[in-house]
DNA sequence: TCAATTTTGGACCGACTGGTCCGGAATCGT
DNA sequence: ACGATTCCGGACCAGTCGGTCCAAAATTGA
């Protein structure tokens, strides 16, 4: 019995997410994710309840994808020290979209966080996931002799960490192409 | 001949910069604006002419405060590695504070400036000047011998400038104190 | 004192906000 | 074919959004 649902809620969560982390949180209205989910009101509300739930939604999906492909990328099986360059590279090179819009995590840390503890959360869990992956290829690739012992696998890791998120933002704000690669150069260098 | 104005518009633009930057743009209301500056509508929107045109005017006045003071630390007397770590450090600083709310800046880089090229130019510009004074220190200290050599003072400018931005962004999502004293001993370790 | 000038509070505007609700349509198992 | 169940479009809600406008009040120089 009952008539079973006709959207796939799995694409209409990709395609919220799509939304906020092109427009953020507040300049996302309702009638911006009806259409792009493409459900009615009432549908919208039974399946995903309001639209700050939603948002939980799409950061949770948001790590379990892009957050995801980043950490399977720091431990492909490849060089640590080249898998962490291209990650920071990845960065830079999302510059060059259309749309200039970083990651969704740390749009988040700054438009939403500091006002909303759920959100703060999740945005600490997806920090601490990149670090911790970092932290792994930092130790492996120390093994190898491919980053210096003069630090700790823990402190590059924060460091990568944090250069990281200073290039999306710096991309975000316009910043060239050259100028982020120079600080990516740099930043890799403080790994030998 | 004339009645005198009864408010003093530069406090008022002060006060209106401390609400955006608490809230963001988009969460803040002109209600919001209005019991903050203490004034009413008409004359908020004689003095100021929209929330946008006013958003502006707090963006600059953030470069010629907050801003200024960073550029000043940088060319301070003292040695130019020392005012570097003072201003990393103050950013680390910055997360003790009751409410995290970062750089201005960076904040409109992530929030606003992908969408609005005013404020996208306004960020730009707001970057451009930290690192030309992160470059002017950095190459003092160059000539001095507190900072390496084998990387040039513009790539160098540009790291410190990028490391920035990390630092304000990661204390907003909520990042631990120590975890960014890590990345920051690292970041200065790269100037060896 | 008085006209000129400017500021002021607040009424008012249409549009939109996120959210609720209901009646009809569609699809199921039987 | 039919009752049960679920979905869906859209009417509807109060509240708020950014912004305009005007009449009254206040302060000026003369």
């Amino acid at each position: 019995m009952a008539r079973p649902r006709e959207f796939d809620s799995n694409l209409a969560l990709e395609k919220a997410m799509q939304v906020f982390w092109s427009k953020g949180y507040e300049a996302t209205s309702l009638s911006d994710l009806l259409s792009a989910m493409g459900l009615s009101k009432s549908s919208f509300y039974a399946t995903f309840g309001s639209k700050h739930e939603l948002f939980l939604a799409t950061l949770d999906r948001y790590g379990e994808t892009h957050g995801a492909k980043l950490i399977a990328i720091l431990e492909s099986a490849k060089s640590p020290r080249r898998a962490i360059a291209t990650v920071l590279e990845e960065a830079v090179r999302a510059t060059d979209a259309e749309e200039r819009r970083g990651c969704f995590v740390n749009n988040c840390a700054v438009e939403v966080a500091p006002h909303d503890h759920l959100v703060a959360r999740r945005v600490a869990k997806g920090h601490a996931r990149m670090e911790e992956a970092f932290h792994r290829a930092v130790k492996v690739g120390q093994a190898a002799g491919e980053i210096t012992r003069d630090q700790s696998a823990r402190a590059l890791a924060r460091f990568l960490n944090n250069s990281l998120a200073g290039l999306t933002v710096m991309g975000e704000g316009g910043t060239a192409r050259d100028t982020l690669q120079d600080a990516l150069r740099v930043t890799l260098s403080a790994l030998d």
